[in-house]
DNA sequence: CGTTGGCGCTCCACGATACCGAGCGCTAGC
DNA sequence: GCTAGCGCTCGGTATCGTGGAGCGCCAACG
């Protein structure tokens, strides 16, 4: 649809903004590498651009800036074998080497590396897994009427309840009712509703039940957080307006949205979203460069970067991508010979 | 140390700067509720305040704003039976009425309601309990090489680590160690140096000792996060320089940073600390209060709120105190008959 | 016919200037 | 000791002018 040399001053545009943030002007372009025609021809060429939308002027006779349509080209356009460099690399290495522990441990140290390797606020997103697996499940009896619910999935998450019983009951009971509970959930699938029979022991089933209950997700009984977001503060310099920076640490406050954000990228079968191409009016001015992680070949969750629309996208997509197998293969460990 | 009308004088000051964050003149305190004296009197006793080191100017004949000392003498002249508004009031009702579930879950919730109560950034430390008893330890079986332990505590805190056993173990054996984990742990003080006595199955020992060395904190398996900060977005609206609120958010995210600065003020018997008082240099615009909050007589934690100097001290104070107090008696639930 | 050099035009960014008003310090009088 | 008033100092804003970046258009050229 582009002719090769409009392709190319398009590229070198959005590159050279990218750069500097300034509006990119046809001088500028003219001497790009792989380019050789006079500024007039440029311009020539960027006011076609402009007409066919891919660029704009902030004002007449000013530079050129990209469009989210520009933008969307440019990411289209880069050839998909992207590298990290030398020195990323290594980090990567040595993080993923270092890097043990607990699941949720794991992914939040993740995020908060990832968006240390890139510069830009980074997202790990945990798919709830389903159909999940239980592979324990225990009552502890915090206080006479508190018991503590913990439900430990295949894939390594733990899952907490507290129960508030009615009556108070002794930690024996509990503790009866725990191995009830172990003997028929065990193996069973979490998240659908349970049966447990009816035992000799009423105040036994009225424990039983109260857990059996807590582990069918209900509407506000939503899981533990999913989300984990790590450096926010990147966002505060990426843009200079404080009216922005605060929209967009809101927006990545609310979880939930963070979420169905993530997922409708990947539903749509992209990995980047730019400006307004994902719904969400407030990260108009970002965009979102997501890769999901599988575990033991199976989709576990997408690790995900949010910057400025005007973001180092090859580089993004190749820490990305690079961070997201890493965290599957991490995750996996030992996990071939189940 | 201050006379009457000094101190009226300077206590106008900071709240009116506190409302406009522009430099205040003679006039508009001249004519403050309790103050009846004219601007050239008010100028005289400003000059002294600033002699004093309670105000400056940010230029010559311009207004005064308050320094450190002088927010410190306006904080410490508030009366201490602050309330809430009813309007808020009835927030905080609501919300521990509808507030339950899990300690985690609990405590982030709070940050967040707490930062949506005043406006301003919150944070929630829980303490590391020091003696914790263990109320219950698990091991399980996550793939053959690596198990998964959960301990208990009897604060409700779920302590987690993955263990990865050099040889592939059998559930069963899994099973035998995590009963005989249980059997001689339970109870026991956690974080001390545990002893299991040798069984005969050399298998199940070999699991067994893994897990009473992860029991045992290193100097790097440092406990899951026991902070939780809710509403940074609020730190952009209260700055207008960007890269102050790019200072502030990066410390936020240091959560070591965080808890040692909790820590100090409470240590120095602070409940607020203004500007340069606590040491954390890039937060020097930025005021902490803070408020320890109990579970059952015993502190077990500190809720805090982090604004710029210029904030509603009073309201903050009423919020975080009642905060604490309620979060307190929430996290108590049932306990009284323990 | 595409490309290019050139010309004129537009608009922003920046500095200089002037002005206004807020607010102070000081002093003289009550 | 308080107050009214005067003069002074600055910062903020508006106005203006200028320089330069960059465009659009056109005519000429290969």
């Amino acid at each position: 649809m582009l002719d090769d040399r409009k392709a190319a001053i398009l590229r070198a545009v959005v590159e050279e903004y990218i750069e500097t943030a300034q509006p990119v002007g046809s001088a500028a372009v003219s001497h790009a590498p792989g380019l050789a025609v006079s500024s007039a021809t440029v311009r020539n060429e960027m006011n076609a651009l402009e007409r066919d939308g891919y660029l704009v002027q902030p004002h007449t006779s000013a530079g050129r800036v990209p469009t989210d349509k520009g933008y969307r080209f440019f990411v289209d356009s880069l050839t998909p074998n992207q590298r990290l460099e030398p020195s990323q690399s290594e980090q990567v290495r040595t993080f993923f080497a270092r890097a043990h522990g607990e699941l949720e441990r794991m992914l939040s140290d993740t995020s908060r590396f990832l968006a240390g390797l890139t510069d830009y606020a980074a997202v790990v997103v945990r798919d709830s897994e389903d159909p999940a697996r239980i592979k324990s499940a225990q009552l502890v009896s915090l206080t006479s009427q508190v018991v503590l619910l913990v439900v430990v999935l295949a894939s390594g998450v733990v899952e907490k309840r507290t129960l508030e019983l009615p009556d108070p009951v002794d930690e024996v009971v509990v503790g009866a009712a725990s191995a009830r509970l172990a003997a028929h959930v065990v193996g069973d699938t979490y998240g659908r509703p349970l049966g447990v029979p009816p035992s000799a022991t009423p105040e036994v089933d009225t424990v039983v039940d109260a857990a059996v209950a807590a582990l069918v997700p209900g509407p506000d009984s939503d899981h533990q957080p999913q989300v984990y977001v790590g450096g926010v503060s990147r966002m505060a310099s990426a843009f200079d307006a404080v009216g922005t920076i605060r929209q967009v640490l809101d927006t990545l406050e609310q979880q939930y949205v963070l979420v169905s954000l993530v997922k409708d990228v990947l539903d749509r079968g992209l990995s980047v979203a730019i400006g307004a191409e994902h719904g969400v009016v407030p990260l108009a001015d970002c965009s979102i460069v997501v890769a999901p992680y599988e575990v033991e070949g199976e989709p576990a969750g997408t690790v995900g970067i949010l910057g400025p629309t005007r973001m180092h996208y090859e580089q993004t997509l190749a820490a990305v991508a690079v961070v997201s197998r890493r965290l599957g293969q991490a995750l996996s460990k030992g996990a071939e010979d189940r």
